[in-house]
DNA sequence: CTGAATTTCATCCTAAAGTATGAACGGAAC
DNA sequence: GTTCCGTTCATACTTTAGGATGAAATTCAG
């Protein structure tokens, strides 16, 4: 990268001085051409404003190629639901392996019964997790459960 | 807004004609002096070429000043989430005014016995707008209920 | 290895949720 | 008017959820 710039920064240069010397080459042509009319030293002048004047309106263009204006504009993103767990928050609460995946099962409507079937454990095992679950997350029933735990992007 | 533009052009242009009014005075002074030093005449093509080469540069600043170009650059903003509610599946479930208030209060994590008091009915009356909804929702809890509301967008 | 945390399970009891059925009332449409 | 629908309420019953408590097995870091 800086390698690439260093060789564009070069080429420029060399770009410039060589521009320059052309010029330089020709004014000291149109002196001599000029000087055999008599007093023609103003319009030789004349010449020289022209030819500088153009020159540094060039350079100039060269040095800032346009100028860029970034306006940043807010647009509105249909997320299609918050993707991201929030872990941080998940372990603020102190939310356990096993209990995390009975909240996942009881978010998605399933009674204690089914999630002990799916997670091979008995009743009273689920219900001892729901009930840490309710500890933890400050709330009084599952259904409060759920909404909490969306609100707090612990779940999808 | 044209007539200020108009206003800003005839501004500059009269900026530009006084800048090269000053300057055309200053050569001709120059050009006055110098001549008194014999042979100074390459000295004084090389001052004339600087004040031009900047003259120039000025020039071309001022031009790409008026060719800024604006580009927009969109920032994805995240909505909080869902806002529209999708009514047209609300009026294709068949539910209604009341059986929403009570789906609504219910996806807050409110009891039965909450939603009761705070829509002043009966606990049986939650009850029936409860189980109403629980077969029009095609589900068999309040939990699954709140999941399948959410899905369907009829819910925040 | 020891202690703390996690996971597991049980039992008893109460509260809440959910189902089923029937019925009364009022408004809007036919 | 009467028919349909939404809303209201009640009663009885079953199921599920939730709380309190105790305890055993497991895991894992210090």
């Amino acid at each position: 990268m800086k390698s690439l710039k260093l060789t564009k920064s070069f080429q420029r240069i060399l770009l410039y001085g060589t521009v320059l010397a052309v010029l330089v080459f020709f004014l000291k042509w149109v002196q001599w051409n000029f000087l055999i009319i008599d007093n023609a030293i103003d319009i030789y002048i004349g010449v020289i404003a022209v030819l500088f004047l153009v020159l540094g309106v060039w350079i100039a263009n060269q040095m800032i190629k346009s100028r860029t204006v970034i306006v940043e504009r807010k647009v509105p993103v249909s997320t299609p639901r918050t993707v991201f767990i929030n872990e941080d928050t998940l372990r603020e609460l102190a939310i356990s392996k096993r209990e995390y995946e009975v909240l996942q099962l009881l978010a998605k409507g399933h009674t204690n019964a089914d999630i002990a079937t799916e997670l091979f454990v008995s009743l009273s095992t689920v219900k001892t997790h729901v009930s840490n679950l309710f500890q933890k997350l400050d709330v009084k029933n599952r259904t409060q459960a759920i909404t909490k735990s969306k609100e707090l992007n612990i779940i999808p």
